[in-house]
DNA sequence: GCCGTTTTCGGCCCGACTGTTTTCAGTCG
């Protein structure tokens, strides 16, 4: 019986495993690494492998060759690779568990099998408490230590929880400031994963010239607790549990430091990589040349991507996704900003789950430049007890179209966030729909009815002809709960095929699509919005988040649609063609 | 295992830290 193609994720995850096992069997770490690297690039690609695979085409991949494709071919076919089959009857599950503790890598649990037959976090544990460990050479009573606090942080939860990006920045944004107020001259960023406004963070990383301010973070407010390092470091913690990292280096070399630390680690390898080929050492102290061994150092990232013959990389396209190449050939895309957002399509008022009503929603929007904005509340069966019966919808047609008759400066839209029931229909009857300006369909509620269940309903609200935009499609929470399963391929193709829109939710808890799914889904020609999916006036402020992963999905403004006016938007949608 | 302004072999980013060591391997970011 033929199975459905596996996801990336799915492919990525086989061929990650397949990197811990050939490295626990002391395969050369280069082969090791070209699996992992594969992985990676399966993961973040913006199509299906599944089918670029079976198209003959998956080495057109960055890092997938003959024997890759191979693999995953037999992946496909077979629902395994027969390598992992093989090397898994001889390294149990528990032992590539043991790989992945902190302070614990290959090499180690390799000799910690072979020697004392430890085969599972619960064998280390016990043989660390009986003080087994350090019977082996190179291995002592701090190593047992060290094991035994790692099996303790592991065991109540699996991976450290990360920080989602909007409470980082609440922090970092308000720690910049603080720092800027005790030295307004000073050069103060953000580097790191928050820097590149990826979705949660470890930690902040914050780069400095002034060397004096590492002393006085400890002062600030919002620290709980602060120490220095090294002469040039200081690690302090926030009251609400931030971890926050600083550097200070001199003003000439800030740009080396800033970019060192900005990452990502595969942007900053493959950098590296390719400096080297033009005989050129790339290090967070400066760029050794060989042909001088001289280094040289930069205030600024832009004369260091320029040195190593490359435009400058935004941050946020800083992952190792074709961005250098891109820069070589003076080929990166004009990202879209903030500013290029016209309207607002997905918000909620005190007529379902939000807290503000239309007018002051709507003052809020123009304030924040808006030209238009979709009220959007929840329809009939949200199952929150807060839902707009089409009795209600109907009375707030007709609060929506007063407000905009009053309200100067900004075109209100009479909108609705339609529940996408479990069989595909949708909460109102066609005529209601027709009555709106502006629908949007999202799923609520029965979540674990199965990928095949799930594309088929979401397909059915993608080609209902009053459906304009499906909201939120995948339903993760960043950090809290994963996407549904949901053949995410098949509903880009279909909104490609029948003009329905898909949104960017913008809530930072959300940012679904991802960026790779918004840019697998621009590069099949599907039209993107970004919405805050606000409940308040703040809320629209979210729009941001959206804007970082779109800006990290390589888009630019004529990918995402409401950065038209109303008019232009408006004849674009599939009901209007 | 991949890849080529080193093209079919011989390389493959850079540095800090840790614990156990007398010079370094392993791990991490």
């Amino acid at each position: 019986m033929p199975q459905a193609p596996p996801s990336n994720s799915r492919i990525a995850e086989a061929l990650d495993e397949l990197g811990d096992l050939y490295e626990l069997d002391g395969a050369v770490i280069h082969r090791v690494l070209a699996y992992r690297n594969a992985a990676t690039v399966v993961r973040d690609a913006p199509v299906s492998v599944a089918a670029l695979t079976s198209a003959g085409r998956v080495t057109e991949l960055a890092g997938i060759g003959a024997t890759l494709e191979q693999k995953i071919r037999d992946l496909i076919e077979t629902g395994d690779i027969p390598a992992a089959v093989k090397l898994r009857t001889r390294f149990p599950a528990g032992l590539l568990e043991l790989t992945h503790l902190p302070g614990l890598g290959p090499k180690r649990a390799r000799r910690l099998f072979d020697e004392l037959g430890i085969d599972s976090p619960q064998a280390l544990r016990e043989a660390a408490q009986a003080q087994r460990l350090r019977s082996l050479r190179g291995f002592g009573a701090k190593f047992e230590e060290a094991m035994l606090e790692a099996l303790a942080d592991a065991a109540p939860r699996p991976r450290a929880r990360r920080t989602t990006l909007d409470r980082a920045l609440a922090v970092g944004e308000q720690l910049l400031g603080a720092l800027r107020e005790l030295d307004p001259a000073a050069r103060i960023e953000l580097a790191g994963s928050s820097r590149r406004r990826a979705e949660s963070v470890k930690d902040l990383d914050v780069v400095l010239d002034n060397p004096e301010l590492l002393d006085r973070v400890g002062s600030l407010e919002l620290i709980e607790s602060a120490s220095r390092t090294s002469a040039g470091a200081a690690t302090a913690r926030t009251h609400n549990g931030v971890r926050v990292e600083l550097r200070a280096v001199a003003p000439e070399q800030f740009g080396n430091l800033l970019q060192h630390l900005t990452g990502s680690a595969r942007h900053n390898a493959a950098l590296r990589e390719r400096a080297v080929r033009a005989g050129l050492h790339v290090s967070e102290y400066g760029v050794l040349d060989d042909a001088t061994q001289t280094t040289r150092t930069f205030a600024g990232e832009e004369e260091l991507y320029g040195a190593l013959g490359l435009r400058y990389i935004e941050p946020e396209l800083r992952e190792d996704r074709g961005e250098i190449e891109a820069a070589a050939a003076g080929a990166l895309p004009k990202l879209i900003e903030l500013d290029d957002i016209r309207g607002d399509l997905h918000t909620h008022t005190t007529a379902s789950d939000g807290t503000t009503t239309i007018a002051e929603l709507a003052l809020a929007a123009r304030e924040r430049g808006h030209a238009y904005l979709a009220i959007t509340d929840h329809s009939a069966t949200h199952g929150f007890g807060n839902e707009v019966s089409p009795d209600q919808l109907r009375r707030q047609i007709e609060l929506i179209h007063e407000a905009d008759a009053e309200i100067d400066g900004i075109r209100l839209l009479a909108g609705s966030e339609v529940n996408v029931l479990p069989d595909g229909r949708l909460d109102y009857d066609d005529e209601l729909l027709a009555a709106l300006d502006w629908v949007i369909a999202s799923v609520h509620t029965a979540f674990s009815i199965g990928s095949e269940a799930m594309t088929a309903r979401v397909l059915a609200a993608a080609s209902h002809p009053l459906v304009d935009a499906l909201g939120h499609l995948t339903g993760r929470m960043i950090e809290r709960r994963a996407p549904y399963a949901i053949d995410v391929d098949a509903v880009i193709a279909a909104c490609a095929d029948s003009g329905t829109l898909l949104e960017i939710n913008s809530s930072p808890r959300r940012r679904d699509l991802n960026e790779v799914h918004a840019r697998a889904a621009a590069a099949a020609g599907v039209g993107l919005l970004i919405n805050s999916d606000a409940h308040s006036p703040a809320g629209l402020d979210a729009l941001r988040y959206g804007v970082w992963t779109a800006r990290r999905a390589w888009l630019g403004p004529e990918q995402v649609l409401n950065t038209l006016e109303w008019p232009a938007l408006e004849r674009r949608l599939k009901r209007h063609r």
